[in-house]
DNA sequence: TTCCAATGATGAAACGTTACATCATCCACT
DNA sequence: AGTGGATGATGTAACGTTTCATCATTGGAA
């Protein structure tokens, strides 16, 4: 049936159709042409399987309709949901996703954005740790998560509000005694400003609390370490813990619960990222602040393809809201 | 610094380096040249900040270095790691990857395959579950999980053997009536012998079991009837239960918990999949049989590339392993 | 010194498109 | 009927590579 041989070309189906190859070319380009020779073109196209091929066009046009998605992984379920989302952002539009995994090794990051720039892609679209990374000027790029320069746009959740939010929820729901705990060794990304939020609402508002940071080359351990200092069933030095993570939120409560500290009676926690199990369906891990990943991606994409060509901001920062998912009491 | 207008070719870094423009191409195709013109073209082309574009390489070799992987999502966990890995090991060998997301829509499937072929990619990874889907002869692709026809290579998990592990594992650990559970209303993968190999486990060796599957065209509705007429604190029809998925064995936990079974003291379930929270390092939801992502991730590409172009087999198993996650007494 | 062979650089052709300048056709208007 | 203008098809020249046949250069042998 098809030939296995090569595939035909524009000048196949023109010979096919008894037209001229510019008048083919029109055709797929939706360039008006008249609808008899419109009509041959299809047919001869049908008959012979003809597909317009993207390298070609790409070479003459200098527009590949292909953006580069830079990912540390996928393994993550905020990663892959970014993926998943821009994925079809992206597709909506008639865009195709090449996806590129650093496993947060600068080096890679470097390599990736070389790599995919050789790729004549249309843009770039990453989510990066690098101190210094150069992206280039010449490519429209849009950063996730984490600021690069005023003229590089970044799309992020709003962690200030968020940390905001969370302390707020934690003094709503009853705590007295606030506890921000952070790990992560990464370059400081826009998720800073989630302890930021959080310490500015307890001084505002007159809460005592403590804000702590671990650098997590050694682990969980020191945190742990923490946690069994001031932490036992007769002596809580905090009532509600704010996480910078859901996954340190749900360590955070596994380990309280091996030591015999009840959550969410005795402590409440909130983590940050809204994160569930197995897909965007399942159960969250903890309460928290979710960020607006679908949203995330649709921005990220929207200003990348410049769909409204006005000014790019420099930093764009999307609404959070609170989800309870069992560590506090409501 | 860097010219923002339009990036160098060949033939400026030709004229740069005084040489001639098939001298340029043969330093980047790694085809022996002079060792003067070679640091000649380097220093050029460094000078000059080109890079190659891939586009028309592509266009003029007919070969693109990249593979499209198709995937109904990536906002399960495996499908996220599947991912992950297949971009690892597409990175190893200097492949990019494309993705394309079908949502499980036929439509869509069938739209993503002739997108991608239309983008001349070099081969196809798909887990696809189109009744019929024509891939056509003339790509080379891969399956995943999903046995298309003999001569279209299929790579999964060792499904039938996974199921009888199961089976055995619950009888080792003291179970007495055993039940198989499977919801999904997709068409029949792989998965299927699941099903069958703990079937035929239980026939072997000649312990009771039950083996239902539910529609879930309505949800997890018809499940949580079933369980609800056969457990309760006071009525065990089984002690044992085997689930099609970690995701269905976790609802499964869950609904018996709200009812009063505890899980594993009278009922103990084995899930498949081996799925963890939040990345690869997370807790099991349950205990389960686990799928070897990685390998199967590192199996598709080796195969779609054809590394030792021996005959390809039509159906590669791949071996599975037990992982106890707090379902079972081990 | 002369010639041959071998080594390796050269430049043009081709890959499948798109854009642009020509050119043919047809209709409307005087 | 003759002309002008508009509509739209045509063919050719790029786009940046790779490949291949051609040609220059060099070293060695007689």
């Amino acid at each position: 049936m098809r030939k296995p041989g090569k595939s035909p070309t524009m000048k196949d189906v023109a010979r096919e159709a008894g037209v001229a190859l510019g008048t083919v070319s029109k055709v797929f380009n939706n360039i008006p042409v008249g609808d008899t020779y419109r009509q041959k073109v299809e047919q001869a196209a049908d008959r012979l399987g003809y597909r317009v091929n993207s390298y070609a066009r790409g070479l003459r046009a200098d527009k590949t309709n292909t953006v580069a998605l830079i990912l540390p992984s996928t393994d993550h379920m905020f990663f892959a949901l970014l993926a998943d989302h821009i994925c079809d952002a992206l597709a909506k539009r008639d865009y195709r996703m090449v996806l590129a995994i650093t496993r947060d090794d600068p080096r890679a990051e470097a390599r990736c954005i070389h790599m995919v720039r050789q790729n004549k892609v249309d843009g770039i679209i990453g989510l990066t740790y690098s101190a210094d990374l150069d992206v280039g000027e010449d490519l429209p790029y849009v950063s996730i998560d984490r600021f690069i320069s005023p003229n590089i746009p970044c799309v992020s959740s709003d962690n200030f509000n968020g940390g905001s939010m969370a302390a707020e929820k934690l003094v709503r729901l009853g705590c007295k005694r606030l506890l921000f705990l952070r790990t992560g060794s990464h370059v400081s990304g826009e998720a800073d400003k989630r302890g930021a939020g959080f310490s500015s609402y307890c001084q505002t508002n007159g809460v005592p609390f403590e804000a702590l940071r671990f650098d997590d080359q050694e682990g969980m351990k020191p945190v742990y370490d923490y946690l069994d200092v001031h932490f036992s069933p007769d002596r809580l030095d905090y009532d509600g813990i704010f996480c910078s993570t859901d996954m340190l939120a749900y360590r955070v409560r596994k380990h309280l619960a091996s030591i015999g500290v009840r959550v969410p009676e005795d402590v409440q926690i909130i983590g940050f990222d809204g994160i569930r199990g197995f897909n965007a369906e399942g159960d969250l891990f903890c309460s928290t602040i979710v960020q607006p990943i679908k949203q995330i991606a649709e921005t990220a994409v929207y200003i990348l393809l410049n769909e409204d060509s006005s000014p790019l901001p420099g930093l764009i920062c999307l609404p959070v809201t609170y989800a309870a998912g069992g560590t506090t009491r409501e």
